[in-house]
DNA sequence: TGAGAGGTGTGAGGCGCTTCACACCCGGTT
DNA sequence: AACCGGGTGTGAAGCGCCTCACACCTCTCA
């Protein structure tokens, strides 16, 4: 469906967790993956569902959110390419203790929980990327659970402003530091309310640690914003 | 130095990641793995220390926790028999996460780095139970996010007395609920101060939920206690 | 052209939690 | 005996953040 064998296998390794593997096993791998496309917006998996799939971005964003009881959402993480998503549910079988979702038009690799359990037990290599991956993952966690202990609110706005420029730009090294991100979305991951957002922002703007136009977010003082994180 | 080689594989297969280990594989581990005390408040491992270890507990508790710049604790979890910990430091070979000392007089198995990767790459089914044990704690570890992000301190007091009264009675089936912990131990559970948590355990004494009695707490309803949280 | 949707800016009021301060009780130490 | 440290109970003051309420701006769409 992509081409010849050798492109698709190129995709393939594109995702950290398949990166080192040789020709033979991203084949085993290809010939159970499916490739699924989602639009912008559109639901992926909610918290809850049997998880019997991982999946690896290949192109796009997602977001995974908790929901709580009264409607509002944490944003926990947003994945890109070459990121795997989903393998927890996979790994032990339970619920999807997340909900996912695409934040623009994105192609995801699908592989499904029976594959990828066989291929574990067949490849050490792919077995020990994995645990890599989850380790990861697990100090990311920690380091979020650690936050909410300890930092107020315009701390933990400064981090995230910080973490997702560096994201952002770590590619495409523009030099002026801007960020497209609506506040209430601001505030989803951040875990407070959009107009407290609002406020410390507008605190930054008048000591000149940012400006903003047209809805973005420009970075004027590294220093400043990092002192407060 | 613990007897017969048979009696040393059982105490290796005590813990859950171990437990499926054929006689070969054990001993492999344990050639290379040393048994080590440590006494009541004793200190294990600092956060930042370089992780080239994972231990085992054989007995007694570990308290892992995250310290703040300004000297307050958060208590991530309490290791006991049977438990596995500092994986991911040893995984990944980067700085240990959080620091770990001892609850209780203690007894723990000590496994090297370089020891457990060659095992690892040897054994699949090591990994792939290492790979569960990780998931088990992201799952743990999400879940804390999310109860910080959206439970009152309230709610985050009354879920973890209940953990920690099926924790404590899962095994040896005392049919009262008691639970002897301090206050300030609670707090640095739950992420909150001493004082807030007295206050909400005296109004839940008040209500009837709970009773306190020579520095102990006894849940008289449960039900009401699962609302909360 | 006007209506509606979604993002932004801002003030008032209120609740939850922290900090500080102090009093009390108990067990161990000298 | 007097004393101390650690755990507990409680009130006052204050701050951080939330909710609510409202104004304004811009874009899209009929």
């Amino acid at each position: 469906m992509l081409g010849s064998s050798e492109m698709r296998r190129q995709l393939l390794r594109s995702s950290a967790l398949f990166s080192h593997l040789g020709d033979k096993e991203a084949d085993a791998i290809l010939a159970e993956a499916r490739v699924v496309n989602y639009a912008e917006g559109e639901h992926i998996f909610a918290k809850g569902d049997p998880g019997n799939s991982m999946m690896a971005v290949l192109k796009g964003r997602v977001v995974i959110s908790n929901p709580s009881l009264d409607g509002r959402q944490l944003v926990v993480t947003i994945f890109r390419e070459s990121d795997v998503f989903g393998e927890i549910a996979l790994l032990d079988g339970k619920e999807r203790s997340a909900d996912a979702s695409a934040a623009t038009d994105c192609e995801l690799l699908v592989v499904p929980r029976r594959s990828l359990l066989r291929l574990l037990g067949q490849q050490p290599e792919l077995c020990i990327e994995l645990l890599v991956v989850l380790c990861e993952r697990l100090r990311r966690t920690n380091e979020q659970v650690e936050d909410f202990a300890f930092l107020d609110l315009e701390a933990r706005i400064a981090k995230t402003l910080l973490r997702l420029t560096r994201d952002e730009k770590g590619a495409s090294s523009t030099s002026r530091l801007g960020l497209k991100i609506s506040q209430r979305a601001l505030g989803e991951l951040v875990g407070g309310s959009r107009e407290s957002v609002n406020k410390h922002l507008q605190d930054w703007k008048r000591s000149g640690i940012i400006a903003i136009e047209k809805g973005s977010i420009l970075i004027r003082d590294i220093e400043a914003l990092t002192d407060l994180a």
